[in-house]
Order: C-alpha cells, then sequence, then structure tokens
DNA sequence: TGCCATATTAAGTTATTGTTAATTAAAACT
DNA sequence: AGTTTTAATTAACAATAACTTAATATGGCA
C-alpha cells in the first residue's frame, strides 16, 4: 500500500520552491506550493498535506503567524509544520515552536536530509494506525480482513453490522460504548435507525458468541470483555 | 492529570549528561544517563524512556548501532530517539536515520530549543492517545471508560446514577458538594427531583463503597474523604 | 426538648433493554 | 431479470433494572 503523501511548500523565493518542489517530486511526493502565509493557509484547506514546509520571512503574512492559524484548523490536525528558515536565532525559533511547529530546520536545507526527516515523521505518523485489523483476544480472534471471527478454533461468520458492532466492541474490552457512539460508528453519523436495532444485533452477537461476553450498561451503553 | 514523561540521556562526556539532566530535570522530566550504546540499550529496556538523546560518537557501542538495536525492540516501539552529535557531515546524519532515528540535532545543544523541540514531540505522541477517565486513588479506582469501580482489587459495578453521584464526589475528595451542585451536575440542569432521592444514592454509595467514605455536612452537603 | 435536616426502608413508578416474530431491504443465485 | 436467500430493521410486548417517592425513623443542634 503505498499512499502519495502530500507536502505543501511555502516560500516566497521561487527558487528554493523549485529545488524542493524537484527534489519532493522525485522521491515520489505530491507538492503543491505557496508564497506566503495567506496563501498557505487557503492552500492548505484544500489540499490537506501531510507536511507543510513553511518558511519564516514572507511577505504577506509570515510563517509564525501562519502556522498558528493553521495549528488551530481542525481539519488540518494531522498535518505537521516544520520550519525552514535561515534565521538561526534561539528567539525565532523557540518562536516557531510556541506557533505550534513540529520542527525547525535551518537554511540552507540539505535535500538528502529533509527527505530522510520527512520520511521518519511520516514513518511515525503511519505507524500510530492501526495497520493491522486483526483482533486477537486468544481464544477470540476477529479478522477485518476477511471478515470473519475464530472462537474456539471454530471458524465462524457474522454479517456486516453484526460484524461492524462486534469489531467496534472487542476494539477496546472492558470499554463502555454508548448507544450513541455506537450508532455513529457502526451506522455512521447520517443513518437513524429505530431504538431496538442495536438491542437485537447484540442479541444476535449474544446468541453467536456466548452471552457473557456482551454487558449491558443501563442507560450508558454496552461493553464486551 | 499531569504524566511524567521520561528521558535517557546517552553520552560519554559527563559535562553534556550533567547539562541536560539539570535542564531536563527542571523541566519536569524523569532523567536516566548512560554512557555508551551498550548500556543505553540496558537501561532503556528497563526505564522504557519516552526520549532517548543519543551521541553518536562513543566508546563500547556507538550511536548508530545503538539505535539499531533499540527500534528492533518491540517495548521501546513508542520510544522516540533524538541523535545528538558534533558531526555535522551529511552521510553521518543519513546513517542516523537509516539507523531509525527520529531527529537529529546539531551539537553545541541549546538546552531550551532542544526543550521546546521535546515538548512538541511529546505533545504530538500523547495527542494520539485516548483521554482517560480515571480517578485513582489507591485503593479506590474509579474508571470512567468502563463505568467500574474497583476497591481493594474487587470490582463493583455501579448503577448509572450511583456512579455519577460517585465519579463527582470522588473528583474531589475532601470538597463538599451542596446539593444543588449535585443535582446540577448529576440531573443535569433540567430535572427536577426530590430531596430525598440524593439521601437514597448516597445510602447505596456508604452500602457499596463503606460508611465512612461519605460525609454528610449538615445544611450543606456531602463529601467523600 | 423540640425542631429540622438527614437516614432508612420498602413500595411504587418509570425508563431502558430483551425477546420474538413479522416486515422490509439487500445480496446472491439461477 | 426474476427468484431465493440472507440480512437489517421495526413493531409489539415482556422483563427487569434503575430511579423516585412516601412514610417513618433518627440524630444533631439551638
Amino acid at each position: 500500500m503505498q499512499k502519495i503523501h502530500k507536502i505543501l511548500v511555502v516560500d516566497d523565493d521561487p527558487d528554493i520552491v523549485e529545488i524542493l518542489r524537484y527534489n519532493l517530486s522525485l522521491a515520489g511526493y505530491e507538492v503543491k506550493s505557496a508564497v506566503n502565509g495567506k496563501e498557505a493557509i487557503k492552500k492548505a484547506k484544500l489540499f490537506i498535506p501531510q507536511i507543510i514546509l513553511l518558511d519564516i520571512m514572507m511577505p504577506e503574512m509570515n510563517g509564525i503567524d501562519a502556522c498558528s492559524q493553521i495549528k488551530k484548523i481542525s481539519s488540518l490536525s494531522n498535518t505537521i509544520v516544520i520550519f525552514l528558515s535561515a534565521r538561526n536565532e534561539d528567539f525565532t525559533q523557540i518562536a516557531a515552536f510556541d506557533a505550534g511547529g513540529d520542527d525547525y530546520i535551518s537554511k540552507p536545507v540539505k535535500p538528502k536530509i529533509l527527505l530522510k526527516k520527512i520520511n521518519s515523521i511520516l514513518k511515525r505518523m503511519s505507524l500510530n494506525k492501526i495497520e493491522n485489523h486483526v483482533i486477537d483476544l486468544g481464544e477470540i480472534i476477529i479478522n477485518r480482513n476477511t471478515y470473519s471471527v475464530t472462537k474456539d478454533k471454530k471458524n465462524l461468520r457474522l454479517p456486516k453490522k453484526e460484524f461492524e458492532l462486534f469489531y467496534l466492541l472487542a476494539s477496546k474490552p472492558g470499554n463502555v460504548f454508548t448507544r450513541d457512539e455506537i450508532m455513529g460508528k457502526v451506522w455512521g453519523p447520517q443513518v437513524i435507525v429505530g431504538d431496538r436495532t442495536i438491542d437485537v444485533h447484540i442479541r444476535k452477537l449474544r446468541e453467536k458468541i456466548g452471552d457473557s461476553y456482551f454487558k449491558t450498561i443501563k442507560g450508558v451503553g454496552y461493553k464486551f470483555t
């Protein structure tokens, strides 16, 4: 699964933008650019990059102010801001971090090292996501890739909704999921179904997996143990 | 819930270790140190720090080899390695990233900037974790995620209102909550119930948790101690 | 001592969930 | 496309757990 990562390069110096664009594109990234803070914010909102490389000294709006704004945008909460700047005074660097910046690299930028750094950041970001869609609880194994549940070495097939519900509950054993949470995650934010729908699905799970695994917390929700 | 983060400082120069230890400790981190790669691996396994600050040139085992080893240890999969080195050649930096390093900072290290950087890394790391609504009072643990109360290692289940009431009182041990406050927070601003209702719930808590924990302040309210 | 706030118990009430079966919707097969 | 099969949802009612209240008792404090 080779995901194409997106990078927004922000610098008022077209030469630097070009150098970065060239190197990053060559490395397989999707690159867009902006020439000042204002434009950066506008483009970031649309582009939703994983990484923003942000110069500090720019006309219209400087990088630090831009970063402060960007960090407030919820759709960009997973975006990393890396400052690139020739200004190496301590106070500038500190201001950069205070504005919510994730890293600070001094110019001149060495493309090879920048690439390594970006690579390591992206690696770490995707590590945090659960790649493995398998929940192994010893006697019960839930496999999302095959949509199957194995209990005591016997395989059983669950219909979609039942599976999703089971998968959700089993993702955090012991944790209570409210009906609203379940509704939102299994049925989606739009769908509205009757009150008893969840109950019935729980009932089927209790039938198939075992009564004792599913606990009702009245007035709150359900949990799997 | 102010979590104490752990940092392992690895450098063969005792002066540098001292400077870092001083600054990091002052900033509230728990610091341990090692003088070479071998020792670093051994201590990291036991200490499980969030961050390892790793010098490159050291006797016994250099930082790059140490990092390679560390990155293979599954209990340290959430640990970030930041290289600190005076060797600023490109190939050393690249080797550092290839060894799985997460960042590279050139010496001399400026403590203030290092702290900012560590701060930003930790902030990003803890963003991924779910908030834990847990009140830990030693012998009693109240967990809102699981809606369960553990007393003397025994688990007991409380119905919703009882749980909410207990959770509220235990959120500030020793603090008196007026009946109005309790009403508002447990029952909500709309709901109006009789005066005895609270008493009854307190009674049930005293039954289940222990008489002595719940003190009545006549004419005022209740407190948990 | 007598008042008033709180305790206690049990009974009554409500809210929430469980269950079964029937209905509708969606897939899977000819 | 039409039929069969399977899944999802809803409806109706039952069961139960949780909550509230009423009635009465207790206890602290002026």
